[in-house]
DNA sequence: AATACGTGGCG
DNA sequence: TCGCCAAGTAT
């Protein structure tokens, strides 16, 4: 069909410049910057993307650089980014990549790995070693979707979309096909408004013929997300700050972070002894719920039961997670600015209880 | 097969 | 203001 020769057209006319990517037909790509790319790009944007990964490729240019890494380190450079466990898994993949002697080079030996699942395998198989695997993310079901008018519901459509993107793959440039595919949902195909005028496969587009484009794909109702109560405690000494890491498992697992009780209302004491006292409230909105958080802060005077004091001097909001951060931004404003280039969203505001 | 898991931008 | 959405994975 003409669907592949249009794209690949298109895509080395409108390639996007991206810094993980190597330009049309100039490959082939470094599985260790594909790879680490594509675990940065699950379900985060390019946009904030970017910053991270020139971050990260500077301070570990190899994967065995970053298999040497410490944790904590690690954990700090993530901090922002979200899904944390992302994070922990990149880790024992970079140890387990540079303990085998590089990447496996097939779709199934990735899928092995830590953190790498049924898009991230095929998606570094097609890119970097140009296997003709198909590579199905929520840009292409978007776009298959679109193409050929799905009209069942996701997730349920997921079967027939991969069925319909597996025969859409090309043995030729199957790389340049997967990320032309993402480009187009990305820039063109987008979920709203879609610029059918200017796509390259408007033609044979079945949506767009039926004028329903921007109403697919359907998808099913999401579930309410329910409000959460806690409450955190940022404990201060002349030149310190009471910090403690959480559990390896869980919300916000493995990261620094304030002392604080669980968000289901389950009752937790303070760290420490102290004369606290209630500075606003930082409402923070998850994948899966919203949170209230209370912020207390007290000058320590008694020994902490829980976390440990860090001094000031080496201490850096941006090692904490972007909840953690709004808090901070509550108890010290005029140390937490944003990363440059991330937008870190708004000044916390206290919403009204 | 549902559910857990972050964050910020956009309309 | 608010819901949607973003190059998903693990369990």
């Amino acid at each position: 069909m003409g669907i592949s020769a249009e794209l690949l057209g298109w895509y080395d006319r409108h390639a996007r410049v991206l810094p993980w990517r190597i330009p049309p037909g100039q490959g082939p790509a470094d599985p260790y910057r594909v790879w680490l790319s594509e675990v940065m790009l699950q379900q985060t944007t390019v946009a904030a993307v970017k910053s991270y990964f020139e971050r990260f490729t500077s301070l570990w240019p190899r994967v065995e650089d970053l298999a040497g890494a410490e944790d904590a380190r690690v954990m700090a450079e993530w901090a922002g980014l979200g899904y944390y466990a992302r994070a922990r898994n990149l880790m024992a993949c970079a140890r387990a990549v540079a303990a085998r002697g590089g990447f496996p080079r097939n779709r199934a030996g990735l899928a092995e790995l830590p953190g790498i699942g049924p898009y991230t395998s095929a998606a570094i198989s097609a890119i970097a070693f140009d296997h003709p695997e198909t590579v199905v993310d929520g840009n292409v079901e978007r776009v298959v979707s679109r193409l050929f008018a799905i009209e069942t519901p996701l997730p349920a459509s997921k079967p027939q979309i991969h069925a319909l993107a597996t025969d859409l793959t090309p043995n030729e440039r199957p790389g340049d096909h997967a990320q032309a595919m993402m480009d187009l949902g990305a820039t063109i195909c987008t979920p709203r408004n879609p610029a059918c005028g200017i796509c390259p496969v408007s033609d044979p587009c079945q949506a767009r013929r039926l004028g329903i484009a921007a109403d697919l794909p359907r998808k099913a109702p999401k579930p309410e997300k329910p409000l959460r109560r806690g409450t955190v405690w940022i404990g201060l000494t002349d030149s310190g700050v009471l910090v403690e890491t959480r559990p390896a498992k869980g919300l916000l697992g493995g990261t620094l972070a304030f002392p604080s009780t669980g968000w289901d209302g389950s009752d937790l004491a303070p760290p420490a002894e102290a004369d606290w006292q209630e500075l606003g409230l930082v409402r923070h909105v998850f994948t899966h719920f919203a949170l209230d958080l209370t912020v207390m802060t007290a000058r320590l005077t008694t020994v902490p039961e829980r976390g440990r004091v860090v001094p000031l001097r080496d201490f850096s909001p941006l090692a904490l997670p972007g909840l953690m951060r709004k808090a901070w931004s509550l108890a010290r404003p005029e140390t937490a600015r944003p990363r440059s280039g991330v937008a870190m969203a708004s000044r916390s505001r206290t919403p009204q209880g």
